[in-house]
DNA sequence: GGTAGAGGTTGACGTGACGTCAATGTCAAG
DNA sequence: CTTGACATTGACGTCACGTCAACCTCTACC
C-alpha cells in the first residue's frame, strides 16, 4: 500500500493539486517523502482523506475538519453548528430569490430602477404614479426638491434619526409587543410625525399626513417585500402595520 | 450638491472603503478629484451608487451590476439569469441540509465516519451490522481484505468502471427511460455483474448476488440520501431501485 | 546514451468584495 | 503650533484550490 500523490488523488476522486494544499496547511501529511521530494501516501492516509472529502462535501470548511478528525471536537457538534449557517444562507437565498422576483415583476411593469434609502429605505418615490393619482401631480417633485435642498449634514441627520425609528420598530417588533400597546403606538406617533417632516408626502410640513394616506402607506409597507427587510422581514412590516393601523383608527 | 467621500458613504449607507474599490474598478468614478486628491460626489453619483447598492443587494455581481447601469444588459435580463444561480444555490444548499442532518443521524445512532467512495460512492461497509447480521460475520472483513489486496493500478481501474457505471444510470435516469425497459434493464445486468466482482457481497467472485441481496442493496440506495446524491438524487435512486427490482423479479 | 513523455516539485498569481492595518498628507479649530 | 478628524495610496488577508511557470525525475524506447 504505498500510493504516488497522482494516484491516491484518482483512488479518493479528487486532485494532486488538493493534496497538495492540504499539505501546506497541514490537514493531510503524506506518510513518506522520498529524497527526491516526491509525496508518498498509504491506507491510513486514504481513510483519512476519505473522511476529509467526506465532510468537505457536506460543506464544513477545512479547519472545522481538521478539528473534527483530530478529535478537538466531535463530529455531531461540528455538523450541527454548520446546520445552523446552512439553515441561516437558506433563509437568505430565499429572501433575496423573493426580492429579485419582485424587483422584476416591478421592471416589467414599467417602473425606473429608483435610488432607494433615501427617506427609510422604502423607496416612496417608486409609487409616484400611484402617488400623483391620488395625492395630486407635484408630490414626487416637491419632495424630491426639498430633498436636494438639504445640506449633507442635514440629509446626515435625517438618516440618522430615521434609522433610529426603524431599529426602533425591529427591537418593540422582536420583543413581541402588542402593535395597539403604548409602546408600539408611541412608534406609530413618532411615524406620524416623522412623515409631518417630509414635504411631498401629503401634510408634509403642515398638519401632517391624512388618515388615508397614512393607512394606504401601511398597507404598501407590507405589499412590497423591501420594506419589510428593513423591518425584521414580512412579519416585522405587518407589525408595523397593524400598529400604524390601529393609530391611524385611534388619532386621525 | 458636493460631499466628501465619508459623506456620501452614511447618505448611502455604505463606507469610504467601497467607494474607494468601487472607484478602482471603475464602477463609480468621483465626479470630481481636487487638487489634494480627495474624491467629491454631486447628486447624479449618489443616485449612481444608490443604484449599484440595490442590485447589490439583490446578490448581483460587481461586473454584472455595471453591465447593467451601463446599459450593456437590460436589468430584466441580468435579474433573471442571477435568479437561475440563486435557484440553483438554493437546491444544492437543501440537498447539502439533508446530507448533514442524514450524516448528524448515523453517527448519533452509533455508526462511525466511514470511508465512503470506494466501491460506488455509497459506503457499503456502512452497512457492517447489518450485512453481517443478514449473510455472515465475515462478510466485511472478506470486502475490506479483497480491496487492500489491490494494486494501485486495479484500483483506479475498478473506480473508473464504477464511476462508468454510475455516469450511465445517471444519465438513463435523466432522459426519463422506463425503468422496466431494455435499457434500463441492461443496466441493471450490468450492475449485478459488477456486484459479482465484488468479494464481501454475497455471491461476489462466484455466481453473484443473490436474488434477497440484490433487492436489499436496491432499498438500501433509497434509503441512504448519500447514494441518492451518486445518482441524481432521491429520484435517480428510486430509479435504480425500481430497474433493479424489475431485474430481480425477471432474471433471478 | 540521448530523448521523449509522463509525472513530480516549489512558487506565485487569481478568484470576490471589500476589511483592516500602515505610513503619510491635508485641513479646520483652538 | 498642535491636535484630531479625515484624506490618500499600498498591501495583505479572506477560502479552497485552479492554473500557469520553471525546473527536476523516472521510465521507455531507439
Amino acid at each position: 500500500m504505498d500510493w504516488s500523490i497522482q494516484e491516491i488523488a484518482k483512488l479518493a476522486g479528487t486532485t494532486s493539486r488538493t493534496l497538495r494544499h492540504y499539505d501546506d496547511i497541514g490537514l493531510l501529511a503524506p506518510t513518506r517523502i522520498g529524497s527526491n521530494g516526491y509525496r508518498h501516501y498509504d491506507d491510513a492516509a486514504l481513510v483519512r482523506l476519505q473522511r476529509i472529502l467526506l465532510l468537505r462535501e457536506l460543506g464544513l470548511g477545512l479547519p472545522a475538519i481538521g478539528e473534527v478528525l483530530d478529535r478537538e471536537v466531535s463530529a455531531p457538534h461540528a455538523l450541527r453548528s454548520h446546520l445552523e449557517w446552512l439553515r441561516g444562507e437558506q433563509d437568505r437565498l430565499a429572501r433575496q430569490i423573493a426580492s429579485v422576483v419582485s424587483t422584476i415583476g416591478a421592471l416589467e411593469g414599467g417602473e425606473q430602477l429608483m435610488a432607494e434609502n433615501m427617506f427609510d429605505g422604502f423607496d416612496h418615490t417608486q409609487y409616484k404614479e400611484e402617488v400623483e393619482e391620488r395625492w395630486g401631480k407635484d408630490a414626487y417633485a416637491k419632495s424630491d426638491a426639498w430633498w436636494r435642498s438639504m445640506s449633507a449634514d442635514e440629509k446626515a441627520a435625517w438618516q440618522q434619526r430615521v434609522s433610529q425609528l426603524s431599529s426602533d420598530w425591529v427591537a418593540a417588533f422582536e420583543r413581541g409587543v402588542d402593535p395597539a400597546g403604548d409602546e408600539a403606538q408611541a412608534l406609530a406617533q413618532r411615524h406620524f410625525e416623522w412623515l409631518r417632516g417630509v414635504p411631498g408626502t401629503p401634510g408634509g410640513g403642515g398638519a401632517g399626513p391624512s388618515k388615508e394616506y397614512f393607512l394606504g402607506l401601511a398597507e404598501m409597507y407590507v405589499a412590497d417585500e423591501r420594506f419589510g427587510a428593513n423591518y425584521g422581514g414580512q412579519a416585522g412590516a405587518e407589525f408595523v402595520r397593524d400598529a400604524m393601523t390601529a393609530y391611524a383608527e385611534r388619532e386621525l
